[in-house]
DNA sequence: GGAATTTTGTATCATTGGTTACAAATTAAA
DNA sequence: TTTAATTTGTAACCAATGATACAAAATTCC
């Protein structure tokens, strides 16, 4: 039995009434599946045919590398679907292996039940353009900063990205440890690049705030990147 | 007037009959541009409301850095569809500018309107979802390669990913040059970290075929990644 | 086979960023 | 206010890689 008023909370089925989510739900055939507190759900490679979203409880993703030690990746939690992107596309298996991490319910929604879903109702259909949509722009983002070599080149991309057209003010609301993380650099190297870009007379800060002072030559500074 | 023998060989309408396009068309509406050669078709941050296919000719689609040079970023041609990352999502603005390099007509076909075609149709659905899933893998795929930081992670992912289970000799097609280029590092920096491989007895090499010695200890940097 | 071209191996030096450590400054808690 | 905890600035040192240069080897072309 599907829980309708969590499953609605979901990305994918979210903005759709419950009694509407019955209905639909009445149309087609899908899964209910328990599982215990540890238990395997699915493991890296299996075949991705269904679209799984957490009804109750949560679970971890892991990723086996090569030589069979396991990296976490995520935690998941009701109502989130697993693995969205894997549904459709070239890669129908799960990259990562899930299990349980407390006693777990998930719906699953075999992958032609869930096109017939898509078809009967637009907003679902929206939902998951829009999750797959916003990941992939997410991952191309992602890139596009990663690309970037140098700390200096980063953190000019990231204030002129902030900063807009005009304004030469830019309000950081992390801290250095959360951009270094979102850097992927360490703490102490994004404060000696902020030191030196500061020496340099490219920008001025104080506090969370940081001033450009120099456009031109921060812009300079991504040509090569 | 669309020209079905073209957009049946896009990526969206694939497998598509002539006859059936010619009918799915009728119950939508939809605009087709005619560009000249120069044109601007898009300025990066329009807002991308509509899908746009190119149904006649050849674009480039190119990308504002912050001090106002253009990077290009790639050539498209018929029956190739616009950005179709950015159609749903987050981020509804186009991330490049595109200009018509050819004479060009386009075929845009409003959000609204395309999302009736999905529903419509299950096929234009599944290669839709398919397009954007595959290339949302790809980015994701291309995100792990860049998470190895050292050119010794780089290689062994390399080699590892294509040696598969058991096989330990890859035959590497790429010169050097080229595979210093997907690494994204200097050709001669690559050369010193296969010279020290083999130094340390992980590799042998023969030519373009590299053998995989030590498996054991190739897995274990990839740990740290 | 010999010359030209491309690919590969190697060396030197400069730059960048990671590591570690510690003190100063800020913020939160008592 | 005083103390404790967190955040930030800075320094010294090390490892990895980029830049540049050149020779050896392999490949391609006559």
């Amino acid at each position: 039995m599907v829980l309708t008023e969590i499953i609605s909370q979901s990305p994918v089925f979210r903005g759709i009434s419950e009694a509407e989510l019955t209905g639909l739900f009445g149309q087609i055939h899908y899964q209910v599946r328990t599982y215990q507190k540890g238990d395997l759900i699915v493991s890296g490679g299996d075949i991705c045919d269904r679209l799984l979203i957490i009804q109750k409880g949560s679970v971890k993703a892991e990723m086996n590398d090569y030589s069979g030690k396991t990296i976490k990746i995520e935690d998941l939690t009701a109502p989130q679907p697993l693995a969205t992107a894997f549904l459709f596309g070239r890669q129908n298996q799960f990259p990562v292996t899930v299990s349980a991490t407390t006693d777990v319910e998930m719906v699953a929604i075999p992958k032609a039940e869930f096109v017939k879903l898509l078809q009967l109702n637009s907003l679902i259909l929206n939902n998951y353009l829009n999750t797959i949509s916003t990941r992939a722009q997410f991952l191309s983002q992602k890139l596009k900063f990663l690309s970037f070599k140098t700390i200096r080149q980063k953190i000019a991309h990231f204030l002129l990205e902030k900063a807009g057209d005009r304004l030469q003010t830019v309000e950081v609301p992390q801290s250095q440890e959360q951009l270094a993380e979102m850097f992927g650099v360490t703490r102490p190297s994004l404060a000696r690049a902020l030191g030196e870009m500061i020496h340099d007379g490219l920008i001025e800060t104080h506090r969370r705030t940081i001033k450009i002072l120099d456009r031109e030559r921060m812009s300079q500074l991504l040509k090569g990147g």
